[in-house]
Formats: structure tokens, C-alpha cells, sequence
RNA sequence: GGCGCCGUAGCCAAGUGGUUAGGCAACGGUUUGCAAAACCGUCAUACACCGGUUCGAAUCCGGUCGGCGCCUCCA
């Protein structure tokens, strides 16, 4: 295996290494659980997703960590608006995100570690730093000393001397006044919120805001390990800041290699809370599949931005996802080839060795190239698409007269979804029960019943057995006008919505 | 002010020194009682603009225009 990928430290495409071969330790940032996720966490943790699914594919041992940060001044507001614990609040949170990562079909971190359960862990790395003078304590707070760190900049490429201070004008005069140089930040922070805040040798409080994940990273990691990732806003400062802690502390490299994706937007702008321009991933999976949003993801590189419009109706109310709804379309064209695929009566497979047609035959080889160029996804759907649709001729080929297909070429195609489902995470399901699915959320949203339209369907064969064509046609331009589109086939008439 | 990214056919989107990306839409065909689905073909000698390097540039270099991101909340 070769996997190149584009490393943000060093700026270039490089090959991926691991420390102990064969085995790779991944380290992803979390979400903060205050909130649902949104479509910007579907993209980032699809990416993931499909970074560890072609490390295992390739043989490796993949250590997945992702972290749950519940500790954080948002959640201590947002508990204490709803009246409840942050813990509640937080847990609450985690179960929904959960949720909503399987239904993007996204496997489980390997260990996921909580803020909450990792104080000791970030005391202790605190102390570390405190004891080497990279950290000072200040009214209360400890600060990390960046002049301390002289490759404070080395991930973002900025020089401490080019930052516009204060250029989000979030920072408060108060705390600038209480640190020695204004990119120093916050390891620990005082407080005395009664559910929120721990004893420390610094005194009462809770953790500041990047050193939970130096710490639960080295801790299940080890100091060094292979991969850091996140979203692109993560670069400055929180992944600067998490470099400048942990190699202060340890003196070693912190990770080898660092991956950013990029964000979505909407309007040409990034789409983000600060900004509300943003859907939940649960809104988005009542108009469309979660699976679209996943090919949706995998539709463009990682690394740039991802456009994102939805549509709204006369009342302003939001109608549709127009990106979404076209991916939608591509997975139910994965779903109904791999349904007719599955179809082909066992008459019509011989019992020989055929010639299995070339993109069916190196779809995995096709996949795993592609990822293996800086997980280059949108190439690997390209490969999925031809692999479709030379399914569909073979599945054509057998349903012709006299038609059929190889035992051997039916297997490597059925291979290939296996594949597919393994690497992408994509046509898994089965395929008529989402193809319905599909179909009932849309006939719903036209406001017709299916009842009305079987009905429709039975005045129609009728019509059609007494050969009253012109009769049948009304009944077709009926129903297409309902948005309606009827299959006929030797088997029975059947429906879809397009 | 500093750092960085982007501009590819009607639309979405790969590629990034010479060789088919892929998809959507549209149109033509095979098939069908008529359709749809599926498949085949066309659209496609496209790469913001101006210079330069090169046998050869969408790709490298310089500049211009337009859009965006980050510079202590963000995935």
C-alpha cells in the first residue's frame, strides 16, 4: 500500500507512515455535545469515516480515537437555559450524535474519550507544562508561555509576530491583561461553576480549551502517534495550540501527520453556528436519505469547499436540498442495480467461467487507487459509476431472450457491492426496503397516499387487460401529473417517484 | 496588515507539464402497445484574464481580475 496524503504541517502530498507498521493511530477532533450535529460534522466525520475504512481495507490496524468534548463554557450556558446538568445536557448530546453517525453509516471510534473523564490526565499535563516553564499560573488561570515553544506556528505557517490579535474581538481586555503575551492561552481556567468546574494544585476550576485533547490523545495514543484530524477551522489555533502543549511537555514530535477537511457552504460562505446559516444532520435526513448526504460528502475532495442551497416554497418554509436530492438519485441508482442484480432468476446464471467485464473486474483495485491519491473519493465514485453501470448490462444481457450471465461474472459483481459497501460505506442496506422508504417520504411530500395511487394502478391494468389503450394512457398522464411514474414490466406494473 | 485556498464545457466535479475522469441536464438511438428504468451515442479539442518558461501549459513562474477562509467559538 501506498497511501499518499496531503499533510498540512509540511504542506505537501506525502506518504503515509506509521510508527508501528501495520498499525495506525488516528486521533480525530470531536464534537462539542451541546447541540445536534450539523451538516459540517456529517462531511468532516464522513471523511474519517472513509480514511479508516481504507486503512483497514489495505490491511492495517486501525486505533480510531475521537473525543467528546463535554466540558465547555457552551454547554455549562446551554444546561443551565434548559434548567438541567451539563452531564445531562451532554449525554443527551452524545446519544443523538451516535444516531446520527450511524445512519451516515459511519463506523464507531475505536475509543471515544470524554473531557469529563480525562481531569486527571489534563491536570497532570498542565503540571508537566507548569514544571518545565512552557505554563504559568495567573490570577487563577494557567497559561501556556508561547514564546516558550519557539515552533509555535510551524502547522498554521504564521508567525507569532503577523497575528492581528484580537481580529475576532472575542478575546476580553480582562483576560488579556491577565497573560504575558496575547497568543498565550488558556490550559486551566478558574471557576467555581458547581457541576463544571474540578479542584486543582492551581486552584478551582476547569479545563481551558485545547489542552483535553493533547492529553486524551497522548494518553490513548501514546505522545507521538501517526494522525491528527479535524476540520479546517481547527488548524489555528486549536491544532497550533495542541502541537506548542504537548511537545513543550514531552519534547517529542506530537503527531506525524496532520489532515484538515474542507467546509461546507451555503451562499458562498462557510456554514457554522456563529453564522446559523446552518441545517442539523437530522433536519436534512427528513428530506433525503442519510446515505445521499454521504455520497453528497464523497461528491467532492475532501480538502475544498462543498456548496450547499436548499430551496423554500411560497411560505418561506424550506422545501428541499437540491445537492442532496441529486445524490439521493445516485444511491438509488446503486440501490436499483444492485436490486436487479439480486433479481436475476437462477435460470439464467450458467455454471461457467465468463469474461467478467474490466470495471467490475477492477472495481477494488480502481477504489483503493483512488484513495490511495489523497482519498480522492470523488475518482472512487467515478469507479463505482462504471462498475454500476456495466452491472446493468450484464443484468440487461441475462434478462434478454436467450439471455444470460456467467456464475463467475455474477459473483465478481456481487463482490463488487461488498466492496463498495466495506470501503464507501454506500449500497449497504436492503435495497427494496430503502427504495421504498425512499418512495413513501416522496409520494407523502406530493400529498398523495400510496393507496390512492395503487388504486390508480389497478384501474389502469384493467384497462390495459381489455386492451383499452387510450384509457390506460389517461391513466398514465393521471399519475404522472401526480409526479408518478409507472414501470411496466412481464412481472407487473410498478411505481417510483423521480 | 499577515497567512492560505479557489476560478475547468449548460450545471456539479476530478485531473495539475504531452494520453477517456465521472455525474446531472439536453438531444438522438436500442427496448416498449405507449412509457419508465437500463444501455449506446452526441453535447466535450473546457480549463478567469495578461505575460513568461518549454518542443509542448488548464497544469510551472510573474502579474491582473473575481470569490472565499483563518489570524484565540466553530468540523
Amino acid at each position: 500500500m501506498a497511501f499518499a496524503l496531503y499533510d498540512s504541517l509540511t504542506a505537501q502530498k506525502r506518504l503515509f507512515t506509521t510508527q508501528t507498521p501495520g498499525h495506525a493511530k488516528l486521533y480525530v477532533c470531536g464534537m462539542t455535545v451541546y447541540d445536534y450535529a450539523h451538516v459540517g460534522h456529517a462531511r468532516c466525520y464522513t471523511i474519517y469515516d472513509v480514511l479508516v475504512r481504507h486503512l483497514r481495507e489495505s490491511g492495517m490496524k486501525v486505533t480510531y480515537v475521537r473525543n467528546i468534548t463535554d466540558v465547555e463554557d457552551k454547554i455549562v450556558a446551554r444546561a443551565k437555559k434548559n434548567g438541567e446538568t451539563s452531564l445531562a445536557l451532554s449525554q443527551r448530546f452524545t446519544a443523538m450524535f451516535h444516531e446520527d453517525m450511524e445512519r451516515l453509516h459511519n463506523l464507531p471510534a475505536d475509543i471515544e474519550p470524554r473531557v469529563s473523564e480525562h481531569i486527571p490526565d489534563i491536570q497532570a499535563l498542565v503540571q508537566r507544562l507548569i514544571d518545565k516553564g512552557a505554563a504559568y499560573e495567573s490570577a487563577g488561570d494557567v497559561y501556556f508561555r508561547v514564546k516558550a515553544f519557539p515552533g509555535y506556528g510551524k502547522l498554521s505557517h504564521r508567525k507569532l509576530d503577523n497575528l492581528e490579535y484580537g481580529a475576532s474581538g472575542r478575546t476580553t481586555d480582562d483576560e488579556e491583561s491577565r497573560k504575558e503575551h496575547p497568543a498565550d492561552f488558556a490550559l486551566w481556567k478558574k471557576s467555581d461553576e458547581p457541576n463544571d468546574s474540578w479542584p486543582s494544585a492551581f486552584g478551582r476550576g476547569r479545563p481551558g480549551w485545547h489542552i483535553e485533547c493533547s492529553a486524551m490523545a497522548m494518553k490513548h495514543l501514546g505522545e507521538t502517534f501517526d494522525l491528527h484530524a479535524g476540520g479546517l477551522d481547527l488548524v489555528f489555533p486549536h491544532h497550533e495550540n495542541e502541537i506548542a502543549q504537548s511537545e513543550a511537555a514531552t519534547g517529542k514530535p506530537y503527531a506525524n501527520h496532520w489532515m484538515h477537511n474542507g467546509f461546507i457552504e451555503t451562499n458562498k460562505e462557510k456554514m457554522s453556528k456563529s453564522l446559523g446559516n446552518f441545517f442539523t444532520a437530522r433536519e436534512v435526513f427528513n428530506y433525503v436519505e442519510p446515505e445521499a448526504v454521504r455520497y453528497f460528502v464523497m461528491s467532492v475532495h475532501y480538502r475544498s469547499p462543498l456548496n450547499f442551497d436548499w430551496t423554500l416554497d411560497a411560505e418561506n418554509k424550506v422545501s428541499g436540498f437540491p445537492q442532496l436530492e441529486d445524490a439521493e438519485r445516485r444511491v438509488e441508482y446503486i440501490y436499483t442495480t444492485r436490486e436487479r442484480l439480486l433479481a436475476i432468476p437462477s435460470e439464467r446464471v450458467v455454471d461457467t467461467i465468463g469474461k467478467t467485464p474490466e470495471a467490475i473486474q477492477k472495481l477494488k483495485t480502481s477504489l483503493q487507487s483512488a484513495l490511495d491519491d489523497d482519498l480522492n473519493m470523488p475518482i472512487a465514485l467515478g469507479a463505482v459509476s462504471d462498475f454500476l453501470r456495466e452491472v446493468n448490462e450484464l443484468v440487461d444481457g441475462a434478462s434478454r431472450k436467450k439471455g444470460n450471465v456467467a456464475g463467475s461474472v455474477l459473483v465478481a459483481a456481487k463482490d463488487g457491492f461488498a466492496t463498495i459497501g466495506r470501503l464507501l460505506g454506500l449500497g449497504t442496506e436492503d435495497p427494496s426496503a430503502l427504495l421504498l422508504r425512499i418512495r413513501a417520504r416522496r409520494i407523502k411530500a406530493r400529498g398523495f397516499t400510496e393507496e390512492a395511487v395503487e388504486a390508480k394502478i389497478q384501474e389502469r391494468i384493467a384497462a390495459r387487460n381489455s386492451k383499452d389503450f387510450a384509457l390506460a394512457d389517461a391513466v398514465r398522464a393521471e399519475l404522472s401529473a401526480m409526479g408518478v411514474e409507472l414501470m411496466d414490466s412481464p412481472t407487473g406494473t410498478t411505481w417510483r417517484i423521480p
